[in-house]
DNA sequence: ACACCCGGGACTGCCCGTTCTT
DNA sequence: AAGAACGGGCAGTCCCGGGTGT
């Protein structure tokens, strides 16, 4: 052990949220930020790359289950089947990650503030990219696999959203569930019908 | 009539594109494109909000008949019909403004900066966020709306991508339209099949 | 006239070379000397490339009458002799420059720090090189004049630590030309001694 | 034995070298260094105090010679034969070292970057005071002896930038007697005609 | 709308210290 | 002795904003 308290990056990661969340992203430095956490600035720098960056470390938990879910799917499935599985693995990781509560505040703040959507978008778009490469991997073709990593990612998020909306109580594998009807709906494919759980036939 | 040459805007995007090709966005300094561009540094952000900016100003030119299309469609018409009719007019829009070897040379610089991708990517969403909200003025549900607006950008977005590909010849109208197959096939909709323009019956 | 007071370079070379020898160059921060000077930091490196350069700023103030005389002596001279003009220039500058305690309580701390030195030294060696360039244009080979150019400066050196040594009273003129003598008895040149100015004849 | 490759020292002046020439001194990073050597930035500096003095280690090989010969010089010889004694002694030590392509390539780096001649300017003018404190120890008189330190480092500084010149062939030793051969000239000793090795009387 | 001067925060790199390990 | 891991502290650069005068 060394000479200072463990757990900088995590001290870090809690200060900064705080701090958001009170006064505002741009209104924080990160000299007040390492202050609260104990640490200097430039430990803080040492740590993530930049200000954003301190409340995006280790999403990518989701991006590896998200992404093998594509890659190890049933030989021979259609896209869209892959795209499901992806998302079904997806939630899972996700829902065994941080509380709830957690990723509301979380939440709340990046939306609150453009540079952190920005960022939020870049790692969005990256793991689109990312599954429409696995899905061409799987054989499907690059125009398709691109729009079906972009929709996976679109329906993720929109269930994310849903899930970290205030009252919303419903778990992430059913608003997810929800959002691929309404994908399916918007497209007008007869036989799902929005609302219900893919794959229960009604009647 | 004052006593500087006028066209300070465009002299800087000239510059700033110039020196981002040449350099990078990184290696490159406000104050090197000031220059290039014969006026100061400050001027520059007179002119534009930040350093990404000055490859974005005048870029929502093809917002306006986007979102007009939904707001202005044939009533009771589904969604998905409303999206397309946006995206039509979203490419005319397009192909009315810059040259497609401008618009190739700036993709070229954005798809390879970060800071540009996010930049960018945060104007799509803005603008997926407003087909959302227009498509719920029409009477769309709002999970639905949303996805449908997000789909309208990705459906975009990879015609838009296709369009600048070097060696592509093909015209903007046409690429939409398949990427729009792509997506009806995606989902697996019966009576449309991949690589055909929609309308057109195989045979 | 602005908000500030005028004469931030000013304020700051002073502060800065108050600073330096109160507490030595190392434990000097700019934040230090920008704090003494009434600014801030950002506001020293505008004026001054690096913490070192704020005792170096304008010391060219002797570079152009140097180089001048070289440029401008007597067609046909031989070398020594445009040297020994160059000389006589570049004293009549210097002591028409800031006071001689200015410049011993500056050289004092300049002597003390190797950061210092090696900027000074640096300078320096510059306008040997230019000497040398100099002395090639008017003719003169080019090994000869490289070395005629570092003995300019050496000798200018020389008279000059001598000059800001505690306790000397003679002037910047009279010690250059005991300098020059001293090379000249140096190399064992016949006809001129030590201890007198060259020109005069003994006996 | 420990577990690491051993040479650490000499993989980071080759890694140094090898990145200065490739990419310049300032866009050179230590971590670059010490990654390429295979080490940690902080062996980096366990070695070496600070990024130029990579290359300059081991740079005194010659200043023991180089003082020796002024120290132990014929009793009663005039200054410029312990001058030109020490000069012949780090010729001889000099090209016992590094292979003349060695010296070129570092040469050239250094030549190029100013915080680097900036670490060689101090180092000659160390070893200049030096040569003259042996001097004033032999009984030269203070400011003649200094010049003679001064004027004995000009020229193996002249005889070395030579020697390292691209397309040179001579050798150091010859080199360094036309230099002084050129000093001699330029103070206008009779006797004695640039471009001759001293010694040589004229047919 | 341009010039200039200055403030202030983000971020990087150099360099040093300690502690634990081999 | 040599190295890994972690943190401190300062120099220096860049982005961006405000103010004032012309």
């Amino acid at each position: 052990m060394g000479r200072w308290e463990p757990g900088a990056p995590q001290r870090l990661q809690r200060a900064a949220l705080e701090l958001f969340t009170e006064q505002g992203f741009d209104a924080t430095t990160v000299a007040g930020i390492a202050e609260r956490a104990g640490v200097t600035e430039r430990t803080f720098f040492r740590h993530y790359a930049d200000k954003r960056e301190v409340l995006f470390a280790g999403e990518d938990e989701f991006r590896e289950p998200f992404l093998r879910a594509v890659t190890e799917g049933p030989a021979g499935a259609p896209a869209l089947d892959l795209v499901r599985g992806a998302l079904a693995a997806a939630c899972a990781a996700f829902e065994a990650g941080r509380s709830r509560d957690h990723a509301r505040a979380r939440q709340r703040v990046v939306d609150a503030h453009p540079p952190l959507r920005e960022r939020e978008l870049l790692k969005l778009a990256g793991l689109a990219a990312a599954v429409g490469d696995a899905l061409v991997a799987r054989g499907v073709p690059p125009l398709r696999a691109r729009l079906g990593g972009e929709l996976a990612v679109s329906v993720f998020a929109a269930a994310f959203a849903l899930w970290t909306a205030p009252g919303e109580e419903r778990d992430l594998v059913r608003l997810q569930a929800e959002a691929m009807a309404e994908v399916l709906a918007l497209v007008d494919r007869p036989g799902e019908l929005p609302g219900q759980v893919p794959g229960q036939v009604p009647g």
